[in-house]
DNA sequence: GAAATAGTGTCTTTTAGACATTATCCG
DNA sequence: CGGATAATGTCTAAAAGACACTATTTC
């Protein structure tokens, strides 16, 4: 074909600096839970624009390097510490989407793509390189999309309740409820990034990638109740859980203990090889916020 | 703050054609059903690289000039010579995800956001403004995805089945099936979009967005059987719909004529006010690809 | 009238959810 | 032992799907 020199001829004489630039970024809600509770990692930003202020973790795409995905894993890696072989091989990335107003960085225009990372609960592994600071933070704290909001749960209250906001606001260390205003737009994509981990923990197995090799169905159970922001009846949920083919299977063993309380060691599970879960668990009654 | 003067300082001094640049564009899946075939809409590429070649609609992002979403809708009605008051509004689009390998496109390293769009069967609307030629291709004709597959569904061929092929392969214009690549990696792009279609129409009421603003029960099944790839129990299908709250409502209306081979004056629906479908359209058994 | 289609009725199976019950373990 | 928890059982209601049937229209 004729087209093949054209072709040669034209990138021989192609200027990729002739355009207006644009930058590409990726930037990662990372999810984890601790104690119970749902977290976001973030890190205070060591640089203008918006020195000071806490934002998510991410970086500029090496152009000509690595795909997208290889960024957001390099980046994933830097900022929360993992190295190959601990753990980042158990976390699950996937896309969120992409964010690309021109007025969302002073700098220039950056198109940011977004992806969504469940994390198992990882031993305080924070310390950034280029950050200033990262920490996990409760998701609850930046505000309305704590809960997706039935009536409020009276007779549930959250695990931790009592004890998270004391040593938030009192004890610890320096983690008090950040300034909610999060850099650029990372506020709506945090919460894109939620609404995205609510949906899909019910049609797909990655509840477990917020746990160990091993868990029992409670702890499972526990995940869906952080994510959802409400109590689920533990029997109606094990046996659910259990009659979805592939989502776990048994080890043959059980705890060592018991609950702290009382009760009998529970059977310990990991994760099947469904990709699917089929039936799913669909979230009790959203409100309908169908219509 | 101290900060406020730190930023501006560090605007002024700032470059952004300080980095090697990545070039952003957006490209959109457009889908649309015509005689109860799905089309996607395809421009043949004016010029290198892959000149010649399929490719989808698409373009660069205006850097600082409008965001992801704008550029998208721009795009789309440059390619389908959609004007704002015809059409454009009835149109459904939405983001589908970005793809930036460092080796997509020969050029440099472009990372494009792909946007997924439903479109109502427009009067042979096409004719692009840099592409050389645009059409509306079947789906089927890109192979690997036609059906989603479970059986071969023997005793329901697909309407139109024998004058479709015949006409692609034989009578019409200059719309042979087209060489299977499609430039870039966009036959991926193109499957990804074709899966989150099929995914979506299952829980969002967006197989309205295939027809006109009145339709029929029927109408609104071929859909859903275009899209999916297989036939559907009409009177099952009937009956879920109408119980979906929200999914349509009546106009009152009938249409003026039964089926072209008898049977009574369908009655008329339009889309309704839910954007979400409960209970959802679940398709019928993908031969559990659930594990 | 014959054939095709719209719309509805009926029945069975599956699933979700409320609730009860049994068994096991911690202190 | 007493309380708490794991796991299972039972019942009801909702939904999916197979199938039958009636009514209406076109040719």
């Amino acid at each position: 074909m004729a087209a093949q020199q054209n072709e040669q001829t034209f990138l021989a004489t192609y200027d990729p600096h002739a355009f207006e630039p644009i930058a590409v970024t990726v930037d990662i809600v990372v999810l984890t839970l601790r104690q119970g509770v749902l977290h976001v990692l973030l890190v205070r930003r060591g640089g203008p624009p918006f020195q000071g202020a806490w934002a998510l973790p991410g970086g500029f795409v090496k152009a000509g390097q690595e795909s997208l995905d290889e960024a957001a894993a390099r980046e994933l890696a830097e900022e929360t510490g993992l190295d190959a072989e601990h753990g980042i091989g158990r976390v699950h990335l996937e896309q969120l989407g992409s964010y690309g107003g021109p007025e969302r960085d002073p700098r220039m225009h950056i198109v940011s793509v977004a992806y969504l990372a469940f994390a198992p609960d990882l031993p305080e592994a924070c310390a950034g390189s280029d950050a200033a600071a990262a920490a996990w933070i409760p998701v609850e704290e930046f505000g309305p999309f704590a809960a997706p909001e039935g009536e409020p749960d009276a007779e549930a209250p959250r695990p931790n309740e009592q004890g998270r906001r004391a040593g938030a606001h009192g004890g610890g260390p320096d983690r008090r409820p950040p300034d909610r205003a999060l850099a650029f737009d990372h506020a709506a994509i945090l919460a894109d990034g939620l609404d995205r981990a609510r949906a899909k923990i019910e049609y797909a197995p990655l509840a477990t990638a917020f746990l160990g090799a091993e868990f029992t169905i409670t702890e499972l159970r526990e995940v869906y109740e952080a994510v959802w922001g409400r109590t689920l009846h533990a029997g109606n949920f094990h046996r659910k859980v259990l009659s979805v083919p592939g989502f776990v299977e048994s080890t043959g063993g059980t705890a060592t203990r018991g609950g702290s309380r009382g009760g009998p060691r529970p059977r310990l599970y990991r994760a099947g090889d469904a990709r699917l879960l089929h039936p799913a668990l669909l979230r009790p009654d959203r409100e309908d916020s169908v219509r």
